[in-house]
DNA sequence: CTAAACCTTGACGCTCACGTCAACGCAAGC
DNA sequence: GCTTGCGTTGACGTGAGCGTCAAGGTTTAG
């Protein structure tokens, strides 16, 4: 299949689909005129790239699991790389609920018209999913 | 004082002040040879912002806390546009961590070596603070 | 007097995962 | 033959909140 297919069975844009690859991602073939050539094994890889975005990963993030099952392994997350990229999430995950926590027991203080000098650290901290 | 010195007090720099100034939070007066001139309510205004900003706000949504300090109140979320701010943050971070709850489940579950087709809902999503 | 240390505006850089446009080639239906 | 709809590469735009020069003017310490 083309890209234009692959984009519309996986859900996203040609455009994703050419990033991937200067990402090295998602190496695909090419026919005799110059288009990028797809199939089943690359719509695998897309769609394990999505799913691990929808929880919060990087693209950069989504290398060792794209490499575990390019390396033949029915599952992405079956490498030891994979589940460091997990476990490394799972702290991120816990320090951001951490902070939601502290930041929506301050939210919650304000509206109830409380003193206006408890603010909670400034530190750098990006929570994202 | 000058920027120099309200950037040490405030604990920032100096381009992030002028940076507030350009979006028409924090408006300086200006001496003989056109240096910025600040007093002690401005550097509490740029504490407002920065406690706001620690919770996850944007500098957009301090606006409204600027303002009420400006408009002569003695706390900055006194007024009905900035409570109306807390109340939204609330329910965004109310949002984030339901989000993440789900995401950590995920995650410990895939750690736990379960079956890799539960995938969170792919939903844009921006968990912040 | 001079050098350091401050101030000014303006403009580009940065991160991330693409969106969007430009300008072109290739293929198929009428 | 012509239009439409695919594909190609390349390059710039997006958002947030500044960082980092660049190229000057001003003030202060020695």
């Amino acid at each position: 299949m083309r890209i234009g297919e692959l984009a519309k069975r996986a859900g996203t844009t040609t455009r994703a689909l050419r990033f991937y690859e200067s990402e090295g991602l998602l190496e695909a073939g090419r026919t005799s005129n110059g288009y990028r050539e797809y199939d089943e094994h690359h719509l695998r890889l897309v769609r394990e790239i999505q799913s691990l975005q929808a929880v919060g990963l990087s693209l950069e993030d989504t290398r060792p699991f794209v490499a575990c099952l390019r390396a033949g392994h029915e599952s992405g997350d079956s490498c030891p790389d994979s589940r460091e990229v997990y476990r490394r999430k799972l702290a991120e995950v816990d320090a951001c609920l951490d902070r939601l926590h502290t930041v929506r027991e301050f939210l919650l203080a304000r509206l109830a018209f409380q003193d206006p000098c408890l603010v909670p650290e400034p530190k750098e901290f990006q929570c994202s999913s």
